[in-house]
DNA sequence: TGTACATCAGTGAACGCGCGTTCACTGATGTAC
DNA sequence: TGTACATCAGTGAACGCGCGTTCACTGATGTAC
């Protein structure tokens, strides 16, 4: 992805942009199921073949849309987190989860491409895991600077999960406590969970003020994983 | 749904049950925006305006399909907490979670369907209310057998979220203690959340003995919610 | 118990629409000398 | 700076397939007298 340089790589690379960027909005009327290369072209007053230069086929368009869906994701947490001061993890964790919370409100349907039910018939190739792990290193990244918080009232993690924290631990934080690690991989099922059930509509008829249940959800995971608190106050703007 | 009388009737009541069955095997392969009436109609040996018999249209089959899935969770959780001691909470939390993983894992296509993305191009009516409410109050019985429990480590609920649960307390829970719904509902998120990156694959190549990593995260919710546990044992058989 | 009529299940053709992908092609843009 | 050739983007037609839904129909099952 280096800089184009001729005209004609410039526009490919537009071009290239805007197909996704119709895909995208294209995802929302139809699901990524029904994600269509003649719906696509046909917005971008092109022919449906001609989308194949700039994609070998759907699925790969699919992909590419994945890609960047982890990686807008990744990117919002990792500048949430940026803008914190690094020794405040409670205020970390809570602004990296509502920056993620706000880009799937943002983005449903890139949301639920990713987090949602599976696109049947389509098998992720390997190219998604890299951008997929973006926030999940922001999420380690707070258990490592966390490395001396209190275990407190948590209750020991077992032998099987002990051995899968390990695993992970040696492969992508070297140097964080085991526990601490699988207290990680629990808090970020609490922070999909709250986010998917409001955004597909569990909450519906229960919850009125989703913001403020959220944050209320967000900071007890924060109080039981041993990340103590030190703000409160929402950051202004969308 | 009194018993059928007539031959005539029995012969409808089970063609659209098989109608039903054959449905639920195709969202494994094509998921609920792919569910064809036509292929339906194909795998049944018969043509697809037949199927306007039995159902008024591709919506409403899916809406059928919805409610028995709804159902079915709730008839396992109800199952699984009828088969613990009544004063045995963290037992009785367990159990019902484990249920709903069992069968969310049995019938991964179903889960989807009902806790994950919403198809597109499809509205609920109103008829999947009562049975999508059938697992919130099994959890909600839960909340209020353990009406004593200590509030302990966990925070207090701010204003909005004291809101919503006193609303939801006086609709379905009279009796049980805001705090208590309050809890309930972050339990609730904790459950699903669980299961979602589970089930969607988000636990690939990181935890490898899911049913442990399971349990230990529904202890962990068990305890912080302040239900107390008296019981690890799984469980035999499926 | 038997007959006349109404109800219902299933058929087959049709309407009008959509899709992904391939292929031979035209014409414009870029490159090498 | 100019020309010859290669690369590439986009076209338009076609292949072969699928879909939900409607409609007039046949023939079987159920009901009322």
């Amino acid at each position: 992805m280096s800089a184009p340089r001729t005209a004609r790589e410039r526009v490919r690379a537009e071009l290239t942009r805007e197909i996704k960027e119709v895909a995208r909005q294209q995802l929302a009327g139809a699901g990524a199921a029904g994600l269509s290369l003649r719906a696509v072209a046909r917005e971008l007053g092109m022919v449906s073949s001609a989308l194949y230069r700039y994609f070998p086929s759907r699925d790969e368009l699919l992909t590419a849309l994945i890609i960047d869906a982890y990686d807008a994701v990744g990117a919002v947490a990792e500048a949430a987190d940026a803008g914190c001061p690094r020794d405040d993890l409670g205020g970390r964790w809570l602004a990296v989860c509502r920056a993620v919370r706000d880009w799937a409100i943002e983005h449903p349907h890139e949301y639920a491409l990713i987090y949602g039910s599976p696109v049947p018939g389509y098998r992720a190739p390997q190219d998604t895991i890299g951008p997929a792990t973006r926030l999940t290193l922001v999420l380690g990244r707070l258990l490592q600077d966390g490395a001396a918080m209190p275990a407190d009232s948590f209750p020991p993690a077992p032998a099987p999960v002990r051995a899968d924290a390990t695993r992970l631990r040696d492969s992508a934080f070297p140097g964080a406590p085991v526990e601490l690690v699988a207290r990680g991989l629990i808090a970020r099922t609490h922070l999909f969970g709250a986010i998917s059930l409001e955004l597909f509509g569990h909450h519906n008829n229960v919850i009125e003020d989703h913001q403020a249940f959220f944050d209320h959800a967000m900071t007890c995971t924060a109080l039981f994983v041993g990340m103590p608190p030190r703000t409160r106050k929402r950051r202004g703007g969308a």
